[in-house]
DNA sequence: TCTACCCATAAAGAGAGCTTATCCATGAAG
DNA sequence: CTTCATGGATAAGCTCTCTTTATGGGTAGA
């Protein structure tokens, strides 16, 4: 049996601060405990280790030869697992692990990103994708942006984005397919998957309730990421997300032919983590960050949205 | 403020043990304590440090990098310590203390100590001299011989030697002041600080309580040891304890005329150490091997007083 | 599907360790 | 040579950490 096992390690640690500052009074002081704890500590140590460590003399304390033995070593000890303590406090400072799901990763965070990492050089981000919501208190992320209703007990939250859709296809399509001047026109089209619920309530916000969606051929993709790369293939017409599609409609690879965007009000994505870390300088940054990429991207989106109205 | 003086230790005795089991359930069977006490031990150090540390996988845990981190770290820590104790120990185990008079160290335990050394070549001996009786919960001391009446609260005894007293002289003396037959006739010679209350109490013991030793010539010497320098440089008679000065007798600087050895019962010299050391190795070694001695001397002193008989 | 393994959680009990109060010894100061 | 200041020891009581018992959940393997 190892014997650092056996031994109070506590007794320990208030031996190193008085056998540094050569004095219980002063060990106590520093370690914020009584001169009288401090004695207790290191008669207890005294005791376990059955041999002395200090000789009280009146008014100092002198080692014994076994003290002035054992001292530097505890010091040492105690230097390591301060050092790889100060060491890990300085990683998780310095590195934010953001846990989001693949599409939002993808299509929204991977493209931004790189201007948070500009504008806070010394913090390192680690991207983390799942499905799932991770525990904060068991996967070691700093924060996560979670597609849901909210946050949840002891969690701050701030709103990222509404989930909102509208059809979306190749501008290719769109010219041989001619023009589409009304929402009822796209039925004309081949939908990607058409048994998609955003379709038939796009369809109803848009004044065509009776649309007729089924018997349609169904391409079951499930995920944003296929429709999107079907539609822009030119395959049909795609209900995305807007935002997610930004850079092709951009770059003319999408077009978004009605400026009617519906959204699901009660879900959306979420920035969330835990209540405790609001004052942390990595969140911080990020949260202030992300919060004002939003802002921005809200106002794009207002531009776009007027640009499209007139051209309608 | 250093870190490790705000993390509570044992959680990290606990996570250097899980860490190198990989398993809450084997750490606490290794620690002498419940799976329950480990995962809170764990959990208590992942708040502290404000990030988990394992990843709790069904039937596994895995290392956050963190954990991996920080692992080795504590580990070299614990070993550092471990090799500290153990070092220390080693040198508790192989050195005796022994704390005594300087008197008893001179004249009886500095001629005999090398066959302990010879009989022990793995116990380092340390001798200590100090007039007044040290705390062995204080002073960093194995054992003692002590000058008094017996042992203490929790502390064994053994008795080692009377302080018995008996006049001595030089032969030089001897032979120039012509036979001593019979007590009475000591009083012929100078005696060395007749002042001392041994002289009385051994005339006393040998039939002459009568004699006169006021108005005598008065050195006061103050210590056996100086006495006896007196003694064999031939400068009158000393009153001495034998047992210290048997080399003495035995090199011819001194004899003993009388073999009436006087005695002061209730004091003597008693090897004295706490009941819990009784089965250390090296206080047991000591303490037989000085038991034994004190056995052959008596033997000595039995044969010498027979000699001593006939020549009378 | 059932069993076994492993970790988490809750509640309650034990005891280590801290504090307050007091004492003792010594060295310095008046 | 008192008196005061300094520094540590001791006693008693309390707090709160840590441990245990009991129980639950989740997954892998039979």
């Amino acid at each position: 049996m190892k014997l650092s096992r056996q031994i109070p390690l506590n007794t320990l640690r208030v031996f190193e601060a008085v056998a540094r500052l050569m004095s219980f009074t002063k060990a106590g002081a520093e370690l914020g405990m009584t001169q009288t704890a401090v004695s207790y500590q290191v008669k207890l140590l005294e005791d376990t280790l059955e041999t002395p460590l200090f000789l009280r003399r009146p008014r100092q304390i002198e080692f014994t030869e076994a003290g002035a033995r054992l001292a530097p070593k505890v010091a040492e000890a105690f230097a390591l697992i301060d050092d790889a303590l100060a060491g890990l406090k300085m990683v998780q400072d310095e590195t934010l692990t953001i846990s989001t799901t693949p599409t939002f990763a993808a299509h929204w965070l991977a493209q931004r990103i790189g201007k948070f990492q500009l504008a806070a050089p010394n913090i390192a981000v680690r991207l983390q994708t799942s499905l799932d919501l991770s525990d904060f208190s068991r996967e070691p992320v700093d924060l996560a942006i979670r597609y849901g209703t909210s946050g949840g007990q002891g969690l701050a939250s701030h709103h990222v984005m509404r989930i909102d859709y509208t059809p979306m296809l190749s501008p290719a399509l769109l010219a041989s397919e001619g023009p589409l001047t009304e929402p009822r026109d796209l039925l004309r089209l081949r939908l990607i998957d058409p048994g998609d619920p955003w379709w038939p309530a796009w369809f109803s916000a848009a004044g065509v309730p009776d649309a007729d969606l089924k018997g349609r051929p169904r391409t079951r993709l499930g995920s944003q990421t296929f429709e999107a790369s079907s539609a822009i293939a030119g395959h049909g017409v795609a209900i995305l997300t807007p935002a997610f599609y930004r850079p092709e409609v951009a770059t003319g690879q999408l077009v978004q032919p009605f400026s009617l965007v519906c959204s699901d009000d009660r879900t959306g994505y979420w920035l969330v983590y835990p209540e405790g870390r609001k004052h942390q300088p990595k969140i911080r940054a990020f949260r202030d960050w992300l919060l004002a990429e939003i802002a921005a991207d809200e106002n794009i989106r207002y531009l776009v949205g007027s640009n499209m109205a007139r051209s309608d």
